[in-house]
RNA sequence: GGGAGUUUAGCUCAGUUGGUUUAGAGCAUCUGCCUUACAAGCAGAGGGUCACAGGUUCGACUCCUGUAACUCCCA
């Protein structure tokens, strides 16, 4: 079989993935042994695969393959999110261009809509996943608004309401005015943006002259300012507290009020009181017993809906229905018009925007369901220490902290949106405003009747006058339930499936969501299965550009990865994300990685065609690879000790560092050492057993590199023999010793190569022409099993034995040997002396720096006494070194 | 404003309880090679006052304090 010059991943890829598929090697039922799970961050239903998925899902597939070939019951679950609001505000607009306003339809018809959606472009993400290689067990696909998935959410929700946890109150929430619904404080993303500060002055009520002037970003509310406000300790405002003062334009009498909550150096150290439209002055609003009037209807515009008790004026009346945007300067031109406007200076400020929309935030006052997370917590303490005494390790550990500082300033969760796209709030209103909770209407009923007595219309008949709330809830109420309900622990209890598999083993997550979804699995496991949700969580980093720009839509530049699979093939782009990503770390995407991975095929790829030249030159001989032995035995241990590396790399998750190893342990040792060293002459037959082991070497390193870059190993691991196995469910075999002293003489060997050939080099002598060389050493037998490896690394015709200085050579040191080397070349005296100096001198300054403490009796004192004997050992080699260096000199 | 984290070669990162030959990789750079698997390659080389300033210690990249810059989270 001719192989093509360089790898081509696209037909090899296709070709295993179907195989691995037909197989059924990703499926996974329960067993005898043990479990490797991992459930898959649900992506949104809508949404297409970028940089982030890729990272997170190479992570769990590395995993999750290594399991499979450590042989345990490895099981990857797919899925995806009903993502409330991303998928409502995409259905919006496509109803949009459609002509179609979502006030238009009725929430059966909206949901019609919605549905088709997501059966039309719901799980494109999914497909784009099997092309990257991932082995998910797709017969296990989940998605949260299943039908099992949503009754589990609603028992879920009805269970907290009955334990008091879920309530449904009055509170300052955040309101997205774009697409109408309140958000909870974790969906709300603050950026900073230039504004302005208005100095705003209220007159004072009794006609005498002057006022107090305010400082405020927000002008367009103050129609709903019920007080002034100070710091009861500054005294230019003492005297006026108590005070009356006239609210511009809508002249509505406010009075003064004192409070420590105001901070006297910010603006002019008055702050107008608007309580229904700022958190902090909602508060300062119950304190002081003020009414909050609000200005703003849910789409952020103008209303006077509360303004009936003040004189409406047709200035006011004109505002109706005006953007708040718009309004803000209206208004301030307004007041400019009667003089009310002192300044206007620049300022930046932080406004809380939608996470979804992008809509800036308002504070709104609203009825809205929440779960109170204090209480909640207290009912299992385990919620809180899992995490703080590592029953659930984090990984990397420093995001424990997050988790803890979390955890001891959590606040209510408002889990209400006014969506329809989601688990509609199973809560049933009369007339009236009373309600019950339950899971269906029939049921509501009979918990109304309970509740609140029976009912009957005017004319006698039965009373069905219960209307369900429109509102659904929040997408995570949803999510915090995924490693438990893909395996129908809530709608199926203790079935087999969950009882194998729950706790999970593995969490593969940004960081970014430690509490929108961790924290609150991590409750939800506790509170609803008494136990952990998983045992490891790996956080990834952002994906970010090379100039460590978040990648974006707008700033282009978030490449297309499946344009990128298609150009370097899956394996190279795994390898590319992989290689540079630390844990918990951003990590800057650069395609250069991605070349390097792609690289990497070919090198293997091109290893492969030597061993199949090699393939049709075998000769049988009895030797056993006699002449090879050296290299044989080291690569072995070699690879030993590599595996034992990356196993114990892996355990850690350190997942760059093992990948780094297992390159550097093919590409540098296998390639450019190993089969340069076994490597027959032109033309010349290799000895069967030395090529039998070779494809042994190999074949082990491509079950090191499996679980990384699944495809090219696959494909090799079979070029390499014939086999009736497959890489993807090859079990490792039992860890090996390894032997120390064959490593260090290999380490030795390399050295000693490196360094003639850097005097080659440095004295010009071209590769082609061979040299011969003397070698002085205390150690000839270690170098008698390493000498014709040596010279056919070197070039070298012979190697001679000497004990004195060779006369007209060149002369070098590597280590404590000297070599002195017969070339054709003139002898560069200058040179070769340079260098040695140079050595000289490094290593006297060494020998200072080592004495100096050695002399140091308080070092002789204190140190540990395997220390001391370090530092001796240290001094001694450099004593000896100089002396040969300085030996060699004299000779030169 | 409060909290957490980061700062080591041009870039991306290692550096495990302070002592392991006066700091290690990969990429990039430079030099020489189209050598018979591979120029998407081979061989070799150069490059760092470990952010700054103090302190603890016989000894600090490592521990402590402060400063600066950046990142994230919370208000």
């Amino acid at each position: 079989m001719e192989l093509t010059k360089n790898f081509e991943p696209q037909e090899i890829e296709k070709k295993w993935y179907s195989h691995w598929m037909n197989n059924g090697y990703f499926k996974s039922v329960p067993d005898g042994r043990e479990a490797y799970t991992i459930v898959m961050p649900p992506p949104n239903v809508t949404g297409v695969l970028h940089m982030g998925h890729c990272l997170n899902n190479t992570i769990q597939d590395i995993l999750i393959r290594r399991a499979r070939m450590q042989g345990k019951n490895a099981c990857w679950v797919p899925g995806t999110d009903h993502a409330s609001i991303a998928t409502e505000t995409k259905v919006v607009a496509m109803l949009r261009e459609r002509g179609i306003t979502k006030s238009q339809l009725s929430r059966e018809e909206f949901l019609k809509y919605a549905w088709e959606w997501k059966e039309k472009y719901g799980g494109i993400i999914l497909e784009q996943l099997k092309k990257m290689g991932c082995s998910l067990d797709w017969d296990r696909t989940s998605f949260t608004m299943d039908a099992d998935y949503y009754k589990s959410v609603i028992e879920i929700f009805i269970r907290l309401h009955k334990d008091g946890i879920i309530y449904r109150g009055l509170r300052m929430v955040n309101w997205d005015p774009a697409s109408k619904t309140a958000l909870s404080d974790e969906e709300v993303i603050f950026k900073d943006v230039d504004s302005k500060l208005y100095y705003v002055t209220y007159p004072f009520a009794d006609g005498s002259a002057g006022g107090i002037t305010v400082a405020t970003t927000r002008p367009e509310t103050i129609l709903g300012d019920v007080a002034i406000c100070v710091n009861p300790t500054d005294e230019r405002y003492i005297s006026l507290i108590g005070k009356e003062v006239i609210v511009p334009i809508i002249n509505r009498k406010i009075k003064i009020i004192g409070d420590e909550y105001v901070t006297a150096e910010f603006g002019t150290g008055a702050l107008k009181v608007t309580p229904a439209h700022d958190k902090n002055d909602n508060e300062l609003g119950k304190k002081h017993n003020l009414k909050a009037l609000n200005t703003l209807d849910e789409e952020g515009k103008f209303t006077l809906e509360e303004l009936e008790d003040d004189l409406l004026n047709d200035t006011i009346i004109s505002y109706a229905g005006v953007d708040r945007f718009a309004l803000r300067k209206k208004i301030a031109l307004d007041i400019e018009a009667i003089g009310g406007l002192h300044k206007i200076e620049d300022y930046k400020s932080q406004v809380g925007t939608s996470e979804r929309t992008g809509a800036v935030i308002e504070s709104r006052l609203s009825l809205q369901w929440f779960m109170d997370m204090k209480k909640f917590i207290a009912t299992n303490p385990d919620i809180a220490a899992a995490v703080a005494d590592e029953l659930i390790k984090f990984h990397p550990t420093k995001a424990k902290n997050t988790y803890a500082h979390w955890m001891n300033n959590i606040k209510d969760w408002c889990i209400s949106r006014q969506l329809w796209w989601g688990q509609q709030i199973p809560a049933w209103y009369d007339e009236e405003g009373k309600f019950v909770v339950a899971e269906n209407e029939e049921k509501a009923y009979e918990e109304y009747l309970k509740k609140h007595g029976a009912k009957s219309t005017a004319s006698g008949e039965v009373w069905r006058g219960l209307k369900q709330d429109e509102d659904c809830l929040d997408t995570w109420f949803s999510s915090w339930l995924w490693p438990m309900e893909v395996f129908k622990g809530i709608s199926n209890p203790n079935n087999e499936d969950v009882n194998y598999y729950y706790p999970t083993t593995t969490l593969v997550t940004g960081q970014d969501i430690i509490f929108f979804w961790v924290a609150r699995m991590v409750m939800a496991g506790y509170a609803f299965k008494q136990t952990q949700p998983f045992k490891d969580v790996y956080f990834t980093g952002m994906v970010r550009d090379k100039q460590g720009r978040k990648m974006s839509k707008q700033l282009g530049n978030s490449p297309d990865l499946l344009l990128l699979i298609e150009q370097y093939g899956a394996d190279a782009v795994r390898f590319g994300i992989m290689i540079a990503s630390p844990a918990g770390n951003d990590i800057l995407f650069d395609e250069s990685a991605l070349e390097q991975g792609r690289n990497f095929n070919n090198k293997m790829w091109n290893a492969v065609k030597l061993l199949k030249m090699w393939e049709g030159r075998c000769e049988i001989l009895d030797t056993k690879y006699e002449k090879n032995t050296f290299a044989i035995t080291w690569f072995e241990n070699r690879l030993n000790e590599v595996c034992k590396e990356v196993n114990e790399m892996l355990n850690q998750f350190k997942l760059s560092e093992a990948l780094k190893v297992i390159y550097s342990l093919i590409w540098d040792d296998f390639c450019s050492w190993y089969l340069e060293w076994v490597k027959p002459g032109f033309e010349q037959p290799i000895e069967k057993a030395v090529y039998e082991k070779t494809v042994s070497f190999f074949s082990q390193l491509m079950e090191l590199l499996h679980p990384f870059m699944p495809f090219v190993t696959e494909e090799i691991y079979h070029l390499l023999e014939d086999r009736k196995d497959d890489l993807c469910t090859h079990i490792y075999a039992a860890p090996v010793q390894v032997d120390k002293k064959i490593l260090s003489e290999g380490a030795l060997l390399k050295n000693i190569i490196s360094g003639l050939r850097d005097v080659r080099n440095k004295n010009q002598i071209k590769p082609k022409e061979t040299i011969k060389v003397h070698m002085q050493t205390a150690e000839a037998i270690i170098y008698k099993s390493i000498e014709s490896i040596l010279a056919k690394q070197i070039n070298a015709e012979t190697i001679i034995y000497v004990n004195d200085a060779v006369a007209g050579t060149i002369t070098t040191v590597i280590g404590k040997d000297k070599f002195y080397i017969e070339t054709e070349q003139p002898l560069n005296v200058a040179g070769q002396k340079e260098d040695l100096e140079k050595e000289l001198a490094h290593l006297k300054g060494f020998l200072i720096s080592v004495e100096k403490k050695l002399s140091n009796e308080k070092f002789v004192a204190n140190a540990k006494p395997e220390v001391l004997v370090v530092e001796n050992k240290k001094k001694a080699d450099a004593l000896e070194k100089i002396g040969i260096i300085e030996d060699s000199l004299k000779n030169i």
